[in-house]
DNA sequence: CAGATTACGTTTAGCTCTAAACAGGCCTAT
DNA sequence: ATAGGCCTGTTTAGAGCTAAACGTAATCTG
């Protein structure tokens, strides 16, 4: 095939097929593919990770909130979780989601109760946060235009393509998950 | 037979499915189909990220200056790049690949010069970042053992599979960049 | 040429995260 | 009962990042 440019001078960052190719080149040996797998699973989280948080400084709420906000959102009524079962559901540590719980409160979006609104209880030392109205207001509005502007950069892919990707990331994520198998923290 | 002393909720995060079904439930009109594109990329990316992390630890090195040596070294002889193809390159500001040379440099794993290795220059005011001979040596070591970890946390998938799961990323990463088509860097 | 403009890299303030130490409620066993 | 062990949640020090201001070299313009 046609031999690459050494240095490509200010376009686009190096496809990963490039990168690849790169290694095989400088590294004959090494096996690169992986490569072309994580790196674009990278760079889709970061656009996507981008463009949401340029949609939100907008609406006046950043993506840590607006996480914590849909987690107890989206469990229903009567919209409170415990600490736990939040971190549960998110990509960070426990820490972060205390301090993510203590900024949303000192704005008003978020109420702590150390006894559950209902009599139901985990049982342990369980720490309830839910919505205040102004946080309810704010998830409402704010997730319906994350969504929508979400969708649009999906929909280039026809519906079968999309079914097909999501098929492959979950079948990935499950083995890497088990081949990894550290505590997924 | 295996008891279960354990906490009633406490399995695996909410699959991306059954977050766009709570969505659909408790907010019905809102557009879900990017949900269950998003959320496992961004897992994903944290699995990966996560993994070789683990694995730079005891290589006595972090992801980020594995990231800045792997540039350089993969861009052949002679070594070295200037800052602002670096940048181009990495999925950072400016401003976070000078503090990660300062840091390398300091480690003596780079060395900084305001004069090309060659006659060759950008015509600007350029900072070439070449590699020492610590820091080749170092970079040799620790990317053969990341890749072969990743290309076992892939291997799962057919090849076909994999093939086909790289043609989509292609394709969704062209779209999304053109969709939003903001700095992003 | 001088002055303005542009391109590149660095510095700095502030933010959010992680890891680890800490604090305290709940449970079981002796 | 009480001692000790677990389980939860919070606090704290430190790391690395971003955004924006800054310094400076190269280039354009009149």
């Amino acid at each position: 095939m046609a031999e690459e440019p050494r240095t490509p001078e200010s376009g686009p960052p190096s496809s990963a097929a490039e990168i690849a190719a790169a290694w095989r080149r400088e590294q004959p040996g090494v096996p690169t593919e992986s490569i072309e797998v994580v790196t674009p699973i990278w760079r889709l989280g970061k656009l996507f990770a981008d463009d949401r948080a340029r949609a939100l400084r907008a609406a006046g709420i950043d993506a840590a909130t607006l996480d914590l906000l849909s987690v107890i959102r989206r469990a229903g009524p009567p919209y409170a979780l415990t600490t736990r079962e939040i971190t549960r559901r998110a990509l960070v540590t426990a820490g972060a989601i205390s301090q993510r719980v203590a900024r949303a409160e000192g704005q008003g979006l978020v109420e702590r109760a150390t006894h559950p609104p209902n009599t139901e209880d985990t049982g342990l030392r369980a720490v309830w946060v839910s919505l205040t109205d102004a946080g309810h207001a704010l998830i409402e509005r704010s997730v319906s235009e994350v969504l929508t502007r979400e969708a649009a950069l999906v929909n280039g892919l026809t519906e079968p393509e999309r079914r097909s990707l999501i098929t492959l990331l979950d079948k990935l994520t499950h083995q890497v998950r088990e081949r990894t198998d550290g505590p997924a923290r």
